[in-house]
DNA sequence: TAGACTAATAACCTGTCAGTCATTAACTTC
DNA sequence: GAAGTTAATGACTGACAGGTTATTAGTCTA
C-alpha cells in the first residue's frame, strides 16, 4: 500500500485540486457511509454526501461502489461480519466461569461495538429491514446468524457445566440479546435527541441487566440491583 | 351526525362518483396512515398513498391535516397516548399482588398494543427519531414519560410492599421495558421479514422475560424458564 | 516534452414526492 | 329546480436523489 493518506484536499488553493488516491478512496468511502448511515439512517443518507464528506463526487463514489445498496454491504462486513472470526476465537479460549465469561461477553462488546458508532448499524437494520428485504437477508445471514449461535455456545456451556440450570436455549439467546439491542437503538435514537431525561448511564444499565441474567440463568450472585458502583470493564 | 358511512366509493359504476362523506373522513384517513406508517415507516410513506388507502385524492387528505407530520401526531394521539388515562385507572384499581400486577401488566401490553398494528408507532419512532427532532420531543412527552411513570409507579408499589427488593427505580424502568420495545421492534423488522428462523413465540418470549424479572426483582417464585406451556392471559 | 492511460468530475437524465390551487360536482335551501 | 355552498379532485410546482456519461486533468513512460 503506497503512502496515498496525504491531504484530503478542498484547501483553500484558488483552482480545484483534484488529487489521485486510488487506494485510499475505499476506505474513506466506507468511514464517511458509516457516519452517515448511522446518523441518518440507509434511506435517509444521499450518496452525495457521503462522497462530499469523503471529499470526492458522488461519481467517483460509483466508481468504486457499484450502488447504494453495496456501498452499505461494505460498510456492514467491514465493523460486523468480519469481526465474527476473532470472536468466536475467544470465546473458544476462554478458560474460567461461563458465568465471567457472560460478563466478560456483555461489556466487550459494549467496548468494541455498543459504546461505537458500529452500534448504529444493527439500530439502522431493525428500522428499515421491512423497507430494503435484500438487505435484510443479507443483514441475516452475516450478523444475525453468527451472533445468534455465539451467545448459544455460551448458554449450552453454562448448562453444561451445571452453573446454569436448563433451558430453552432459544428463548435464552433472546434474554442476553434484547438488552443489548435495546441499549444500541436507545442510545441512537429517542435516548440521543430528547435530553429532558438523565442520559441512561450504560455501565449501569448493562450491570442491572447482567445481573438481571444471573438471577435468572440460576447462577447464585449476591444480588446488587441497588448498588450503583460501576463495573470495572 | 349524518349517516355517511354508506359505500366507500370506488366502485366499478362507470363515471368516477365521488362522495361526500366529511365526517367520516378524518377517521378512515387515521385508520389508513397507521396501517402504512407501521409497514413502511415515517419518512417512506407517501401521502398520496394514504389518502389512496383511505379512498379519496391527495388534494382531500391536505383538507383534513394540515401537513404529514399532524397526521402522524394525530396517528399517535389515536393510539397511544389518548389510553394512558385508562391505564393509569386501572393500576390504580389493580387489588393483587405487584408481582401479578406487573404480569397483568405485561401480557395486557402484548394483548392491547404488542400484538397489534400499534406497536409498530414505537419501533418507528425509535427508528426514525433522529430524522425528525420535531415528532421525537412529541413522542417523548406524549408517550414516554407517560410510560415510563407507569411502570415506575408499578416498581415503586412493589418495594414498598416488600415485594421487591429496594432497587434503582430509573434503571429497573429499562430492565421492564427493553424486553417490550425489543418484542415490538422485532415483529416489525427483521423478525418478519426473513423466516429462516422459527418465528418467536410472543407468549414464550414473555413468559420467559417474565420469569426472569420475577428472579432479578426478588419476588419469590418456582422458576419456569425451562418450561413451554404458555400462559393463560 | 509528447502521448497514453485512467482517476475524477459535473452536468445531465429520470423518477419521486409534499404541498397548492383552480376547477368540478355533490348536497342544501328556498 | 335554480342558486349557493363546500367537499373533493387532479394537474401542477419545486425540490431532491440515484445513477450515467462525456469531458477534464493528474500521472507515468519513453
Amino acid at each position: 500500500m503506497p503512502d496515498s493518506d496525504t491531504l484530503p484536499r478542498t484547501q483553500a488553493d484558488g483552482p480545484i485540486r483534484r488529487s489521485r488516491r486510488k487506494d485510499a478512496r475505499p476506505g474513506e468511502l466506507l468511514a464517511a457511509a458509516l457516519d452517515l448511515f448511522v446518523e441518518k439512517g440507509y434511506a435517509a443518507t444521499r450518496v452525495e454526501e457521503v462522497a462530499q464528506r469523503a471529499g470526492v463526487s458522488k461519481g467517483t463514489l460509483f466508481l468504486y461502489f457499484s450502488s447504494k445498496e453495496e456501498l452499505f454491504k461494505a460498510v456492514v462486513r467491514e465493523n460486523l461480519s468480519g469481526r465474527f472470526a476473532q470472536w468466536n476465537d475467544e470465546i473458544e479460549r476462554f478458560e474460567g466461569s461461563t458465568r465471567d465469561m457472560l460478563r466478560y461477553c456483555l461489556f466487550n462488546w459494549w467496548e468494541r461495538i455498543g459504546s461505537t458508532k458500529a452500534s448504529g448499524i444493527p439500530k439502522l437494520m431493525m428500522s428499515e429491514a421491512h423497507n430494503f428485504p435484500e438487505l435484510a437477508k443479507f443483514y441475516q445471514t452475516e450478523v444475525i446468524q453468527p451472533g445468534n449461535t455465539l451467545i448459544e455456545r455460551i448458554l449450552q456451556r453454562g448448562v453444561a457445566s451445571a452453573e446454569f440450570r436448563p433451558m430453552d436455549i432459544t428463548y435464552g439467546v433472546y434474554l442476553v440479546l434484547a438488552p443489548m439491542l435495546f441499549l444500541a437503538m436507545w442510545r441512537h435514537s429517542l435516548g440521543s435527541c430528547c435530553t429532558n431525561h438523565q442520559p441512561l448511564d450504560p455501565q449501569k444499565y448493562l450491570n442491572a441487566q447482567l445481573d438481571m441474567l444471573m438471577h435468572g440463568f440460576g447462577a447464585e450472585t449476591p444480588h446488587s440491583l441497588t448498588s450503583n458502583q460501576s463495573h470495572p470493564t
